[in-house]
Formats: C-alpha cells, structure tokens, sequence
DNA sequence: CTAGGGTTAG
C-alpha cells in the first residue's frame, strides 16, 4: 500500500517561478522511517534547496501518524546531516512533535533553534492551539508581544483567538481582541472572523452580530461563521435568513454552510425544510461531500427516516469513521441493535478504523437492544483489539446495559472496579435501572451520588423522593422534598410537538392553547375511553406521594404526548406515521397509550423522546418495552 | 521564495 504525496519543489535557481507541484509515492509509516536511511546524505545537504522535498514529504506523513518515536528518528537524522536550525524543518519538526503532544520534545527543539523568525513562533502558537492548550498559547503570546512585538502579525492573533473559543476563555478573549484592535488588525477579515466565531462560542451573539456588520467586507467564511454562530446559539431562523441573505449577495453555499444549516433545521424541527435543503445540496453539487453526507445521515436518523439516512449512506463513496459512528447512533436511537453489530463488523471489514466515539454508539445500540453478550464482547476487546482506550462514555453504556436488563447489581459492581472515577453519566444509567427494576438500596445511593455531583438538577431529588415512597418510607421522601423546596432550580418543562401543514403543533402538559384545543381534548377523552374498553389501564408511578390519586390521573391523562397524539389522530394524514417529538423521556402510561392507540386506531405511531425512537403498530412497540 | 491561519460532520 502506497501513499499518495504531493510536495512542492524549487530548483536551486528557479526560486521566482511557481512551485512546482507533483506526486511522489511514499509507503505509509513505519516503512516510511526505512525509506529515509536510503536517502543519500548528499541529498540531504543541498543547502540551496530550502528544505529537501521528500524530507519535508516525511515530516507531512508525521503529522498524520502517531508515533512519537518516528519523530525522533527524523529528528535526529536530520541533525545528523543537515543544519535542521535553519529555519524551515525545524518549524516542522516542532509542530510535528505537538501534533503527538510531546511538549518537552518541542520546546526543547524549539530553544535550540537558533533562527527563529516569525512564522517559527507562529508554528508553536499555532501547535499549542490545536491542542486546546490555552495556557501554553497564552504564554508564548505574551513572550513574542513583550520580546519582539513588531513581529507579531494576523495569523498569531487568529491562532490564539481560536484557542481562547475553544477553551471558552471569556476574559482572555476579550483582551484578545482589545489587542487585536490596538494592534490595527480589527478590521482584517480573517482576524475578524475568527472573532466572530469565538464571540458565537461564548454565547455573545450579540457582539458577533456587531461585528460581522461592522466589517468593511464579509466572505464566504464570514457567512459561514455566522449562519454557525445562530445554530450553535440556538436561534436557527435567524440561521436560515442569512443562508437566503448570502444567497442574495450572490454567493453559493458550500460545505461548511451545509453543515451548519443543516443543523439548524434540526434544531427547527421541520423535516420538510430538510428535504429542501437536501434538494440545495444537489444543485450545489455538495451530495458527494463526505461531511454534508454525514450531517445529512444523521439528520435523517434524528427525525425519524432510518431508511432515507441508509440511501444517504448508500451514495458515500467511500465512509469513514465519523460515517460509520452516525450510522451507529442511528442504529441505537431506533433500537436496532442486531443491524447495528453487522453494519459496524462489515465496515470494519472494509477497512474503516473505530474510535472510542464509535464504540460509544455500538454500546449503545446493544443497549437499547438487549444485546447483552454482544455488549459485553465489544466493551472487552475494544482496548485489547481495536486499541480505543475505555473511557467513561463507555462505561455508562455499559452499566445502562446490565442495568436496562436486571442485572442491577452486576452494574453496580462494575462501578465499584472501574478505574475511573464515575460521573453523573454512570450513576445516572445506574440510577434508571434502580427505578426500572425497583432496586431501593442502590437506587438510594446513585441518587445521593447524583445530588453529590449535581446539586441544581431537580430530577435526582425527585427520583430519590420517589425511591423512597415506592419503598413506603414517607419520612425519609419528605425530607428530600423539604431539602428541595430550600433550593431554587429551573425546570425543564416537557413537552411534545408534531410537524403538520408547514408548521409546528407544540403542547404541553395540559395545554388548552391550541385553537382547536376542545376538538382535541374531546378526542383524547374519546381514545382513553375506548382503550380503557379493550383492557388499558392506566399506571401513575408515586410521583408525589401527598398529591391524591384522582388528581396524579388526571395529570397524567393530560401529558403533553397523549394531547399531541390526539391531535395528530383528527389532523395528520392516516396514511403516514404519526411521528410526535418530545423533549424529555416518554413516562410508562403514555407508551401503553400509544400501544393500544396503533391496535385500536391501526396506525403506525412514531414517538421520539430524548433518548431514541419507539415505533408502535399493531399495539407494539419497536423497543420491546425495552427502556 | 515557502512554511504559520479563520467556518463545518459522528
């Protein structure tokens, strides 16, 4: 297997020419370090070449590999032959070694090296940002501003601006960008945009906005950047409008616009406009892009149409990783677990490499499935075989797995052997399966865990005060709703909505705002009579144990799904799915509803709630009861 | 004369 290469070269009196761009073939790494003891010393010390082609070709191959050992093999060859102080394979070395997060190795390197100029210093702020090393990036900023500040120039002001986006350092960003100002580069494009980005990231919409139209002249990056700053913010209409404006100034999307819009669809939750949008990706020419095919995929599985993400993922030439780990989540979102192993065998068959985010869907598709034997499998080998070091995503799919199934104490001895510390995601997985399986005991201690870590979520105490009514221990419940009522917290209110007519039918718990709101609560009642008639019963979890039993009915009979659900059954076409979106976990009572109601009414029922998909037809459910 | 850089995917 060979490599293809490009790498530039100027003859030794061609300088004032364009380079020259060509292929060379170089064998992937190990091979390529063999390859380098072949090259003649003499081809190395060709001082009027600023940098030997296929060295610097080496360097490239670095970059991408992992190994910090073949570094040093450059390394010390190329001092051996080759004066590596001057100037260029010095700067590449020194990114080489941070790409491989070897610190010491480069600032050793980079102390030594004699000739720095700008772009040598440009390299190492810019190698720190790519870490996400804020701290390193800081202080090599201070250095070239306080020791040779005429050097300083954009591209340094853009590398540390990103770091301090990524690391969301408000404070640091902000005097950045006083900076920048005092410097005269606060109207250069490139500059800007970065600044844009990193204000969208911070949540500043607002002075991302002030400055984008303070700018002498946006691009296409500048566009991009905003339409991105809406969706990450939240505000993806706004997102939408400025694809139209950019439009409008006469500029066609490309890749990264896709993406974000995309995005922003979701977040809007009308899949009609995706289906536009899928048509823009066409006439763009975008449909062969891997990541625009991908967000698509993904889109796709989130609202529902598995089968168009498989058609999506059908046209991908040639899938990667990140194609493979969305069509996975996929998988787990609709409880199809079996497809998922044998997708995610055949990809690896074919070549694609997992990292641990794919691991974390495999597990969690064997989850949502029951796939216990198959769950446990991966969890074991994934170091061993595939070198993905476990971490601690893995371990809450893990204990969610034995949890979701009845072996309540397995997980939690997992939990007392794992070498990490556990986080809100483990004991949250632990905690479920405690209230699923009626677990008190340890149920009692992933709450408090929970309340440990997490004092200001109002659901562990609920689930701790639940825990302990179920078990008849009042006393104990309403010390944990006393220790409530001390604090303040926000709620996160359910909700449920359904997509018809162009627009967004949104309902919440026993919402009588809907202009057709007595149609709709005439037909819930007229359902919940007729189910009752073939054998529903309905089922209140001790949601509050002082609150009488008429009235949790009676709320519980006006969940915000059971009102869009009736909605949907007078409103929505009969012959496609009903699909009902929903912000929070669907309760046990509303997925009874819904079976009976796909028997009674013979309908397909689509019900997505945060964590996946339930498909009910002929009073079933996809998920098994699974959940 | 060239390197260093801003938006985007699971």
């Amino acid at each position: 297997m060979f490599r293809l290469f490009h790498a530039k070269i100027l003859g030794p009196k061609l300088h004032r020419l364009k380079p020259i761009t060509f292929q060379i073939m170089l064998p992937p790494f190990p091979e390529c370090c063999s390859l380098l003891f072949e090259i003649s010393p003499r081809s190395l010390s060709i001082s009027s070449y600023r940098c030997d082609p296929l060295l610097s070709s080496l360097l490239l191959t670095l970059k991408s590999s992992s190994s910090v050992s073949c570094c040093r093999v450059i390394h010390a060859r190329v001092v051996k032959s080759l004066d590596y102080r001057d100037g260029f394979i010095g700067d590449q070395l020194v990114s080489c070694y941070l790409n491989k997060r070897s610190i010491p190795d480069a600032q050793k390197l980079f102390g030594e090296m004699p000739h720095k100029d700008f772009v040598s210093w440009n390299s190492l702020v810019s190698g720190f940002s790519k870490r996400g090393d804020l701290c390193n990036c800081l202080s090599v900023f201070s250095t070239i501003r306080s020791e040779m500040a005429l050097e300083l120039n954009e591209l340094t002001m853009i590398s540390v601006i990103s770091a301090c986006a990524s690391a969301k350092a408000r404070d640091e960003g902000c005097y950045l960008h006083c900076c920048a100002v005092k410097l005269g580069m606060g109207l250069e494009v490139k500059v800007v945009n970065a600044l844009i980005n990193m204000y969208g990231k911070f949540g500043c919409v607002d002075s991302a906005f002030k400055l984008f139209w303070a700018m002498p002249e946006q691009n296409m990056v500048s566009w991009n950047s905003m339409v991105a700053v809406w969706t990450q913010n939240g505000i993806p209409n706004e997102a939408v409008n400025y694809f139209n404006m950019m439009r409008v100034n006469g500029l066609f999307p490309d890749e990264a616009t896709m993406v974000s819009l995309l995005q922003a669809c979701e977040n809007l939750h009308l899949g009609r406009l995706v289906e536009a949008m899928h048509g823009v990706i066409f006439t763009c020419g975008l449909n062969e892009n891997i990541t625009v095919a991908t967000t698509l995929l993904n889109l796709y599985s989130k609202l529902g149409k598995l089968s168009v993400s498989h058609k999506v993922f059908a046209e991908i030439s040639k899938p990667d990783k990140v194609t493979l780990t969305a069509m996975l989540a996929g998988y787990a979102m609709h409880g199809r677990g079996k497809e998922a192993v044998e997708f995610f065998e055949r990809s690896v068959r074919e070549g694609v490499e997992p990292d641990h985010v794919t691991f974390t869907h495999l597990l969690s598709a064997c989850s949502h499935s029951g796939l216990v034997r198959e769950g446990k499998y991966y969890f074991l080998i994934m170091s061993e075989v595939y070198k993905v070091q476990t971490q601690l995503d893995h371990y809450s799919c893990m204990v969610d797995l034995l949890g979701r199934c009845g072996l309540v104490n397995d997980a939690h001895q997992l939990i007392k052997n794992m070498p990490l510390e556990p986080n809100s995601g483990v004991w949250g997985a632990l905690l479920g399966a405690c209230r699923v399986h009626r677990n008190i005991d340890i149920g009692k201690e992933a709450a408090e865990n929970l309340i440990a870590l997490n004092p200001s979520d109002p659901r562990n105490y609920i689930m701790l005060s639940n825990i302990y009514s179920a078990a008849g221990m009042w006393n104990d419940a309403s010390k944990v709703r006393a220790l409530m009522k001390t604090k303040v917290f926000t709620r996160n209110p359910g909700y449920s909505f359904i997509e018809h007519g162009n627009k967004i039918h949104l309902f919440v718990v026993d919402d009588y705002s809907h202009p057709d709101s007595d149609k709709i609560h005439k037909k819930l009642e007229e359902i919940m009579r007729r189910i009752q008639e073939v054998g529903f019963v309905s089922e209140t979890e001790p949601i509050l144990h002082d609150v009488d039993v008429e009235v949790k009915t009676y709320m519980i009979n006006k969940h915000s799904e059971k009102i869009a659900l009736a909605f949907g059954l007078l409103d929505c076409n009969a012959d496609k799915p009903l699909v009902i979106i929903k912000n929070l976990r669907i309760c046990r009572d509303c997925h009874n509803t819904a079976k009976f109601v796909s028997l009674i009414e013979k309908r397909t029922i689509i019900i997505r709630d945060s964590k996946r998909f339930h498909h009910f037809s002929d009073g079933l459910c996809s998920c098994g009861d699974y959940w």
